[in-house]
DNA sequence: AACTATTGATAAGG
DNA sequence: TCCTTATCAATAGTT
């Protein structure tokens, strides 16, 4: 795939075969993480230049590739191992990988991928099952806000029985100072000056609305859901 | 570089990732060989496809490659100490079971269970998830309903045809006795009962509606979530 | 490094 | 798995 043919033989010129190196590395690298992905495969590839120098790709770490690869080839060559705990381990990893395949094909069609294979029965189930995980998760997140909405509302509610108390107190204190001040400044014009220590500008804006909005509760989307018109066709097991 | 451009992404059909993975694989070894032998270069290669199964390939041997790979790296060589291979398995256990743990907590969520902490941007995550998914697979559901309706208006059609023809033949068939019998009436009396041995009784319904109803597709379920009114309230990230 | 003519790899379908 | 073929991708040779 080029300009020409070439035959499969060592590049005499030094530079031909550094660029032809670099551009083939690249190449295999490029295809070695194509097969990872869409083959679902874990991939280790280690490449020494003709001058020494390391390149390596793996889809996972070349310790693990190397490690895995390791087993695999003791694996090969132990005939009957009478090593049981050993055997244990394998036969628990093996488990626990199955389990694992399991479960990621699961997954998978939860989140809507790889739905070939299932009839429309099978579907029509998981159909159902989404519906409702998605009426418990929207259920869920309106509580959280609703509790929030609430708790808001509980601070506010706190925060002017707060003020009012404030408010009243000043008022008290003012009027404790006014009298006070009646008594001293009565009998003798001495001291004039002296106190009226709090002076308040009250704005008496008590009557704030504390309660705020959303009484119609953000419930649309469960409703919707629960209200939704059925599939007409009807599946009986 | 086939009939048609594929995106990178994990093959769902397990049969076409089988054999892609097949092609591919050996794609790449061819690769890593001409590689090998173009540039002068010592390469490894090891693969390890979804089932577990090891291939590999290497210019020299793989254990020049993994030994050389060591030096390289400056690390310690993988000793086949009898202990070592027992932690191996003790932490390849530990490690799918970390896996398989989270992938649970996942699929619980996406069940709708499970969902205490969570918080509201999480759920809102969730939830579009599950819209997405559901979306899916009402349309591959849907996809399915519909051929199979229509696969069962083409035979529909074609037993109309066949029994048109049929209809046509039988016809045809009565004329011509019909004549053969004034042929033989005409010049004797004899035989007077003999042939009329073909006397069918055909109902003359043949106009039956061929195409089956259901012209509006079952979409409605899809078409509703993605009008549905979504929650007023806007999460900023 | 870019470019591009050409070969090579491979997706899709039996 | 192997065969076939239409297409796309890699790359050999060149600037």
């Amino acid at each position: 795939m080029g300009r020409g043919k070439i035959v499969i033989r060592r590049i005499d010129n030094s530079t031909s075969r550094q660029v032809t190196f670099s551009k083939r590395r690249n190449g295999i690298f490029k295809k070695a993480k194509e097969l990872a992905i869409l083959c679902d495969a874990e991939v280790g590839l280690m490449i020494f230049s003709s001058t020494g120098r390391l390149y390596e790709y793996s889809s996972t770490s070349m310790k693990s590739v190397i490690d895995r690869y390791g087993k695999a080839k003791e694996e090969q060559q132990v005939v009957a191992n009478p090593n049981s705990e050993l055997k244990f381990w394998q036969r628990e990893a093996a488990s626990l990988r199955q389990q694992l395949h399991n479960l990621q094909e699961n997954h998978r069609q939860l989140m809507g991928e790889d739905l070939s294979g299932l009839n429309v029965k099978e579907l029509q189930s998981l159909e159902n099952q989404l519906e409702t995980s998605l009426r418990g998760v929207r259920s869920k997140k309106d509580h959280l806000l609703i509790d929030e909405i609430h708790e808001l509302n509980r601070k506010a509610s706190l925060f002017h029985q707060e003020n009012m108390d404030l408010y009243n107190k000043i008022n008290q204190i003012r009027q404790e100072n006014a009298e006070l001040y009646k008594k001293t400044e009565g009998p003798s014009e001495v001291n004039r000056e002296s106190p009226t220590p709090y002076n308040f500008a009250l704005v008496e804006n008590t009557d704030v609305p504390v309660q705020l909005g959303l009484s119609t509760l953000p419930q649309q989307n469960s409703i919707e859901i629960s209200n939704a018109p059925k599939l007409g066709l009807q599946l009986n097991p």
